[in-house]
DNA sequence: CGAGGCTATGTAATACTATAACATAGGAGG
DNA sequence: CCTCCTATGTTATAGTATTACATAGCCTCG
């Protein structure tokens, strides 16, 4: 029944279960496929591909079969959501267990290549404590920000050059 | 025919016909209305309710009379797209005219009150400067980034202050 | 003038993304 | 056994955005 996935994600897999299992959530076969299926792709997933695929095994799957495993992987921060995408990753950095347990939104910044799709997470405190310094100045607190950045990855630069 | 707006409003509108002029660009009464109700609005304003208000002045409007309309305004620079509301503001900042002619688009960032709904654009070079550097760290080059945070604007939270 | 091309808008249909509301199933614990 | 709670199933619908083709006005070039 469990879909097979790449070793890579096998362990990223088996680190979320860690995850969950200290803090009491439940990952599910549901929702370890589904993590699994954002971990395993190259670029963010969309909501209604992850559907589609889902559907291959599991004949009751709907949109809110989706959305409602999305909701427990984003609370426990599993995965990210692009919001430029409208699409899904997973979250390889900083996912470390928190000793209180409680949900927690990882301060993220996404660079987004637009020849690849391929979208790399980056969690450097400088950008956001800039961000804060800057939202404070303004009389604003921030509890939680989106960065995203679209550009072009090394690899596609490089190839870009290549081609004249 | 052309509706009326607030004083404030009227005055960005003239400058913002200003750079059209000066870029070539066609504002036209559609547009001009369009922006206005953006630049009017306390706080971002979705394409389909701008789409309703659209429709109590001009019969034939549609989906496609808002998108395209939106989609001129973005790309001179005329109103911002706030990812995580679906929604646009106006840009109030730094909406100069370029020598080139060129559309660009503002290394912008925005800060959402989560109590009020109220959006403020920033532009900060430092918040900027810092995520370039970031990326290029990472091998990546940006051309152009969102940058979203949602937290509380001063007002809101004087006031939960005062509330206890 | 009149043909052709260009920009802006009209019009109809549809695709894509997300949520609401209610139903069911199965385990944990009194 | 019954009840509560979590997870999922099921149906319907809301909200956001695009495709494709039609029309209308304007400009200009011959």
């Amino acid at each position: 029944m469990a879909a097979e996935f790449s070793r890579r994600t096998e362990t990223l897999l088996d680190q979320a279960a860690a995850i969950c299992e200290q803090r009491g959530a439940n990952l599910t076969e549901l929702r370890r496929t589904v993590l699994g299926m954002i971990l395993d792709a190259a670029a963010p997933t969309g909501a209604y591909e992850l559907l589609d695929r889902l559907r291959q095994t599991r004949r009751g799957a709907a949109p809110p079969t989706v959305y409602r495993t999305l909701d427990f992987l984003l609370e426990h921060g599993l995965v990210h959501r692009v919001e430029r995408l409208s699409a899904f990753v997973g979250c390889v950095a900083g996912c470390t267990v928190d000793p209180d347990g409680e949900s927690h939104t990882h301060a993220a910044q996404f660079l987004i290549c637009r020849t690849c799709g391929r979208v790399v997470e980056m969690q450097d405190h400088d950008v956001s404590a800039v961000l804060a310094r800057a939202a404070k100045e303004a009389g604003f607190s921030i509890s939680n920000a989106t960065i995203e950045a679209e550009g072009l990855c090394s690899t596609c630069r490089t190839a870009r050059r290549a081609n004249g």
